[in-house]
RNA sequence: GCCGCGGUGGCGGAACUGGCAGACGCAAUAGACUCAAGAUCUAUCGAUCGCAAGGUCAUGAGGGUUCGACUCCCUCCCGCGGCACCA
């Protein structure tokens, strides 16, 4: 017999096995099926590490068991192989990517055969493949089609190095998650998928997949975000009184007026709304003189004007001889015209203003035009802000010309209101301040909220400084609290305390409503704002009767324990009753209303690089965005020699003039292509789908075939695309069920992440570190089937391990220890027999191994394995337990297994054989050892027939001789017996 | 800060549902074979006291429950991962 030389036979093999496509998954095959998916690689110049190697091994090993076992095994690979990586290999190189790309596979696909994976090749994919990319832009545009696809304008994560926007997900402690870059911030129109739209699915989905670990669900969920609170609508001190003119042909019963003096009332403000004299034919002398006798009018007026009423207003302000606080005109500014036909009162009014004069005696101005409206234009909205000041809101109106019931844009210009978001409302009788964060619409103008000349500039100096921070800056802990007062007042409703409001930069205002509700008695960054700027610090949660408020030390667990007191009627109650009482009565009382807000945001889609998915939309002036027809896909990158990234914001496809003009599908104008790429998690979004059906050309996989396939029976992948791929193709085939194009709502059935793999030193692999190991090194050395069994043997698959090879050499032995055992077959015949010992060994081996392979504890199968060869290797045995054994082993070490087996002069191949099943009654020794101990402590053991009784170990027992040392002066008063394992006798 | 996971010999790790802690492997030591080295084989291998039989202490620390705790409960320490001025 030859040496054990596995570079010979596991070529031999492997080469067997490609020739005579032994792994092809049959579609539609009678056997139960089982998809078994494990993540597909990039395809980097390189090659395949060792982090690959972990899951393919045991994916490799389940799908060999899970074939034996009788099932139809779809174990697919493919190739992601847009993104950065392999542009900026490319780009390095000089190399165009396609090239680079198509040797990486080739080089990555030889390593995988050379590990003996038993994949199957037919099925084979690659993303940037144009015909299998033409369904990933054919699916982007089914979410366009749904509105689940949108282009907006918004401050994005920017990676500076790799000159490309970034989704939230791919930003890490900061920094860009494929080059640690700082990220930094950038304004840009981007292409967004709504993937808010499924945050509620997402998480509802999560507690169907009982077979994922609770670590990876709950990553999922803190991502997801999911908070239940309320937005708390505060009203700001208003000693106020309004003056409200109807307009022509109007009164005070008509349109908004009844709904708009009702709001007003609930406030508690006062106004007058008085019946202009003959609304159908006005004159100016009857009407200004009207309200100038009939109002009465401070310097606390604000005067507010509809349409032909917002003349009125004016002409009358013109006429005052004080100040007046502000002056509001919603529409009727308009100069002669009306539809274009002269107006019937038009010869009655002077349509010149004193606007200099207006000015002068208004303390602020708000002018609110609308683009829908048919009788005044927004021109005229803007001619008159030009000539008043003042703030011009283009908003437009629940009716064109602000016609409707309600008009909630008229009531917010009156009387602003602040929205805070909280989780705590229980907290709310100790709220002493509001603070806005920079970034609050509220802050735009100066006008919108009516703030002091003064004021108004200290914000916006402070708004710039904390504008041109950068976020992990301006975040950072240890920073002291800064912020500037407004000059306003909130009242909170429910003790009507006077809550100064506040600007201050640790409210970020894209967080919540942008605008916080500060309760520093039971908030850390509340409490050191209120310290800094010396505001009042009230309890509502106290511990016990001692603690009276010595605030340094707000925590959680006191709170939970605590109950509420100086908060009238939630005194008494823990703070979760109270949570749910304020909340129904805020609620009730219309203070404000329930909401469920998510930390998950938008997926930013676009990607301003050339090795991705073309966006498949066309730019056309006149038709706005239009997606490219289904029969113009796929949208091939061009072939082009420059596609360095700009760093601009723009992609590297913008100058490509030929590729970018292109005829609208639409209306055959001249058109521009969008030029954004996708990011790099497109393409893996749902690729397991196309192995279900890989060469289809009239669709990205059928739904026939996806229904004996899908869903995938057990994900093989990394930890770190928890929240990156995992939570992205959730989302696709959440959508796509949902447009019954997939046939289940969830992908994937069970998740198995995997420890990553350190190196010797205990360090991340990198070569900078110079700690790579490469596998193919140890397959050189030591063979594919000592690096796979080595590789299982180092740990438990999810925990983190070090790469050490001083290990290896056990495995190797291993190996050659099976490799003398099986082919010494000089003193055994076909007759021989083996020895009971080995016989009971072996069902126990079989049990072990079938069971921690299906729990995929691979690692404790290698030892038992060993354990195994160690009891009977000098035990009798007969060649069909040796046959039984190595198809045991065939999973972990296919290629030595396979040679063995034909040594033994079997015929047919071990992969076709079935997995041996066990004798539950051989599983234990006819004779057992029992442990004896007293009062728990070990004594002896004593050798008694499996399923022995009580009565006859207690009387074994008693014949050792420590144990009738221990019972020289007491009696035995209690016997513990646990049946062939251990028997105690407490005396 | 919050959430999750973990801590066992010189090292990687076993230990079922609370039942002999340290399986299996590496390294180490001694021996056999060899001119020698390597490979292989045999034996030893948690600490400690003891000539030995045997005893004592040991699963991050301290306490508790139990006949019995690596395993369950409480407090604390350390490491890893996720989130984070998130309201």
């Amino acid at each position: 017999m030859s040496k054990y030389n596995p570079s010979q036979i596991e070529k031999k093999w492997q080469e067997y096995w490609q020739k005579n496509q032994q792994f092809l998954a049959k579609d539609f095959s009678k056997k139960p099926k089982k998809f078994i998916l494990v993540e597909f690689p990039y395809p980097s110049g390189a090659g395949l590490h060792m982090g690959h190697l972990r899951p393919y091994v045991a994916a490799d090993v389940y799908a060999r068991f899970q074939r034996m076992k009788g099932f139809e095994v779809l174990f697919p690979i493919g190739w992601d192989a847009f993104g950065l990586p392999a542009e900026n290999y490319a780009l390095k190189m000089g190399v165009h990517p396609s090239i680079t790309t198509a040797q990486n596979i080739k080089n990555a696909k030889k390593q995988m055969l050379s590990w003996g994976l038993s994949f199957d090749f037919s099925r084979e994919i690659n993303t940037t493949d144009p015909h299998y990319y033409k369904w990933t832009q054919w699916l982007f545009l089914q979410f366009l089609k749904k509105g689940l696809a949108y282009e907006a304008t918004g401050v994005i994560n920017w990676c500076p190095k790799d000159k490309t926007g970034l989704a939230n997900e791919e930003v890490i402690n900061g920094e860009c998650e494929r080059c640690g870059t700082k990220v930094e911030k950038k304004e840009l129109k981007q292409w967004y998928l709504k993937i808010t739209a499924y945050a509620e699915k997402l998480l509802e989905g999560l507690k169907t997949l009982d077979n994922w670990p609770e670590a990876v669900k709950l990553q999922q969920k803190n991502w997801i975000g999911k908070k239940t609170g309320i937005n708390i609508t505060y009203n700001f001190e208003n000693n106020r009184n309004y003056v409200l003119l109807h307009g022509f042909n109007g009164n005070p019963e008509g349109i908004f007026f009844p709904w708009l003096k009702s709001e007003l009332d609930k406030r508690g403000l006062r106004y007058q709304c008085p019946v202009l004299p003959h609304p159908n034919a006005p004159t100016e002398e009857e009407q200004v003189s009207f309200v100038l006798q009939n109002c009465k009018f401070d310097e606390n007026t604000v005067l507010f004007g509809h349409s032909l009423g917002a003349v009125v207003a004016m002409k009358v302000a013109e006429k005052l001889n004080h100040k007046i606080a502000g002056l509001i005109l919603a529409g009727g500014f308009s100069t002669a015209t009306f539809r274009d036909k002269p107006r019937p009162f038009h010869s009655t009014f002077n349509w010149e203003f004193d606007y200099k004069r207006i000015k002068s005696i208004t303390g602020f101005i708000k002018i609110l035009s609308d683009p829908t409206d048919y009788a005044i234009r927004i021109e005229q909205g803007k001619i008159l802000q030009k000539n008043l000041g003042g703030v011009l809101w283009e908003s437009a109106g629940e009716k064109p010309h602000f016609t409707s019931e309600e008009e909630p844009v008229i009531l917010k210009a009156l009387s602003p209101q602040i929205v805070c978001f909280t989780t705590r409302p229980d907290t709310n009788f100790g709220a002493t301040f509001v603070v806005l964060g920079p970034e609050h619409p509220l802050l735009k103008d100066r006008n919108a909220l009516n703030i002091e000349e003064k004021k108004w500039k200290e914000i916006e100096k402070y708004k710039q400084k904390a504008g041109s921070q950068a976020e992990e800056l301006r975040t950072a802990e240890t920073r002291k609290k800064t912020g500037v007062f407004t000059g306003l007042y909130a009242i909170n409703q429910l003790n009507n305390y006077k809550m100064p409001v506040y600007v201050a930069d640790y409210v970020l205002g894209n967080v919540g409503t942008g605008a916080v509700v500060g309760v520093p008695g039971h908030d850390k960054r509340d409490f050191e704002f209120a310290k800094e700027f010396n505001l009042e610090v009230k309890r509502v949660v106290q511990k016990d009767a001692n603690d009276i408020g010595s605030i340094d030390h707000i925590d959680k667990v006191q709170e939970e324990a605590g109950t509420m007191v100086n908060s009238e009627f939630l005194n008494g109650l823990n703070i979760h009753d109270a949570t749910a009482k304020i909340m129904d009565f805020m609620e009730a009382q219309g203070y404000g209303k329930k909401v469920v807000n998510y930390k998950l945001r938008d997926w930013v889609f676009s990607r301003q690089r050339y090795w991705g998915e073309p966006i498949p939309i066309i730019h056309c002036e006149d038709c706005g965005i239009v997606p490219v027809p289904e029969k113009d896909l796929p949208v091939k990158l061009p072939n082009v020699k420059k596609y360095e990234p700009t760093g601009t914001g723009e992609s590297p496809l913008a100058v490509i003039k030929k590729w970018v003009e292109v005829k609208c599908p639409k209306c055959g104008k001249l058109a521009w292509r969008e030029t954004n790429t996708m990011p790099q998690w497109a393409g893996s979004s749902w690729y397991w789908l196309r192995y279900t059906d890989p060469k289809n050309k009239k669709a990205f996989s059928s739904i026939k075939k996806q229904k004996y396939w899908t869903p995938v029976d057990v994900y093989f992948g990394g930890m770190e695309h928890t929240t990156l791929h995992l939570l992205y193709s959730r989302f696709w085939n959440q959508f796509l069920f949902d447009q019954g194009l997939v046939s289940s709502r969830e992908p994937y059935m069970m998740r198995k992440p995997h420890g990553i793999v350190l190196g010797p030193d205990g360090e991340k692999m990198s070569k900078s570190r110079g700690n790579v190991v490469d596998p193919q090194i140890v397959v050189k050395k030591f063979g594919a089937d000592t690096l796979r069994m080595y590789e299982l043997f180092l740990g438990p698959h999810e925990a983190q391990v070090s790469w050490d090879d001083k290990g290896i050499v056990g495995v190797k032995r291993f190996l050659d220890r099976v490799w003398k055992w099986t082919a010494d077959s000089g003193q055994r015949t076909a007759d021989s027999k083996a020895s009971e010992k080995a016989e009971r060994a072996l069902h126990r081996l079989t049990k072990k191994i079938t069971e921690d392979i299906e729990n995929f504890r691979f690692n404790t199968c290698i030892s038992a394995f060993m354990e195994f060869h160690n009891e009977v290797k000098d035990e009798a045995i007969d060649e069909a337990s040796i046959k039984k054994f190595l198809i045991l082993l065939y999973p972990f070490a296919p290629h030595i297994v396979e040679e063995l087996n034909l040594t033994l002069g079997n015929k047919t191949l071990l992969q076709k054989e079935k997995w041996p099943e066990f004798d539950a009654s051989m599983i234990v020794d006819k004779e057992v050892e029992v442990v004896v101990q007293v009062n728990g402590k070990v004594k002896g053991k004593i050798k008694v027939a499996a399923g022995s009784g009580e009565e006859q170990a207690k009387s074994s027992a008693l014949q050792l001789e420590p144990v009738k040392k221990s019972l020289v002066n007491d009696s035995v008063k209690r016997v513990i017996f646990v049946k062939d394992r251990l028997i105690n006798l407490v005396i």
